[in-house]
DNA sequence: CTTTAAGGTCTACGGCGTTGGCATAAGGAT
DNA sequence: ATCCTTATGCCAACGCCGTAGACCTTAAAG
């Protein structure tokens, strides 16, 4: 890489783009952000960005180790406006409740740029708040740590997971505009009888419920198991 | 498009190519998965592919919508090989799970065709064929419609996200190898207690779940919470 | 054996990510 | 106030990409 990449922190002189506009990697990432809902995921491109602030596509380069390194950045905005819009009540089994769905309308917000990022494990500051969070909330409940651990990687990759293939789902409705959207009601509705009976047994059902997301469903099922373990555990070691 | 794709059916003449290999759409989904397991997600392009085929890259197109249409059938091959894999034994516990581990197994197998089929809904006849047996094992087991639909729901799609999760994960290591291995051991492992004490408490658990995956845990809480719906409505309305 | 059109090939377009070199002005030093 | 350094924005260019349209060749239908 022949350009350095410095680190907001380390940044010093800010000089105005040629058309006036003071670059910044929060600028940046936000302007990124609009034209991921604007234009789709395939409608960011790094000289597009460049017009879009107003600077030499190449700017870019100097506040991001190439588009991967704004992609990550994005998905850490994501999972900080996820943790800003959350609150603590003290309950663990409501907080992980909201924490998790706050999680998922963040990402589901920008479903162009969730599909870009949920998948990706970035290591940043707002993603190991998180992290601890998640593990505060259990510890102070009471699990041991190893149950802890192993409910905090089932919650958060839960969350993230689907967060991935629910904003795939919006993103492709988004751009192919219901071509998609009737999949259900088209596709599945005319199997006949004969060869598919259960679909067409419950094609009423699934046309209604395929068209929302299962995460609530699967996180109150994850929090039940649990809450079981630790009544369970409860009563082995106190 | 100028170039009419014909299906696989309707296809009479199967002139050679210049080098001589006779092309056929299975040829050139087994031609892109072996692109892509070799040389990664960024590996596979038109023309690299038609190099690869002997061919010239433009003649995808007339298999093919577009590389669009290529990850599709990419997709439905590898939900077809998860069906042929998988054994039904008549316990719908049992069979339920190791459809499950199939799927997820199938796309883990191809990480890099997983992260870009993943999360599409295809609508293919394969991927019908395993709607059908889901639907079918839970109706057979005595659930009702509703009950079975949101299961099944909720059990697809869990499957669904967590290959295309996992895969994401595994194919970013076998990209970076090992640069993005050791995050577990390395970023959050050096976390100071007083910042980050739940993390500092148990980074030596963290480091062993999260380098293995999540979705069998959560399938079996999935079907722990199932098997208790289908107790519970059996004593109800038996 | 002729005809016809399926299907492989050629060429070209506009766009992409990214880089190395360059110019200029911001901010510290005097 | 002036100079100096260097951070940071700009430019031009490279080698890719997906894919459209015209063309050509040859398998098959009659």
């Amino acid at each position: 890489m022949p350009k350095k990449v410095v680190t907001e922190a380390e940044r010093r002189r800010r000089r105005p783009t040629r058309q006036g506009t003071v670059l910044s990697e929060r600028l940046i990432v936000q302007t990124a952000l609009r034209m991921l809902r604007e234009h789709g995921a395939a409608g960011l491109s790094a000289r597009r960005l460049g017009t879009a602030l107003g600077a030499d596509p190449s700017t870019v380069y100097r506040y991001f180790a190439g588009l991967d390194g704004l992609t990550r950045a994005i998905g850490e905005e994501l999972m900080g406006r996820a943790l800003d819009s959350w609150t603590a009540t003290g309950t663990w089994r409501t907080d992980l409740r909201s924490l998790g769905l706050a999680i998922h309308a963040s990402y589901l917000a920008h479903p162009q740029a969730a599909v870009l990022t949920a998948s990706r494990v970035t290591g940043r500051p707002r993603e190991i708040e998180v992290d601890e969070t998640i593990l505060g909330i259990l510890r102070d409940a009471g699990f041991t740590d190893t149950d802890a651990v192993g409910i905090y990687h089932a919650f958060i990759d839960l969350a993230l997971a689907f967060a991935a293939l629910d904003a795939g789902a919006l993103a492709i409705k988004d751009e192919v505009r219901e071509a998609d959207e009737h999949m259900w009601t088209s596709t599945y509705a005319h199997l006949p009888p004969t060869t598919h009976p259960h679909i067409a047994a419950t094609a009423h059902l699934l046309a209604d419920r395929m068209n929302h997301s299962a995460y609530p469903v699967l996180l109150d099922t994850l929090l039940n198991g649990a809450d079981a373990r630790l009544t369970s555990t409860r009563g082995q070691d106190v």
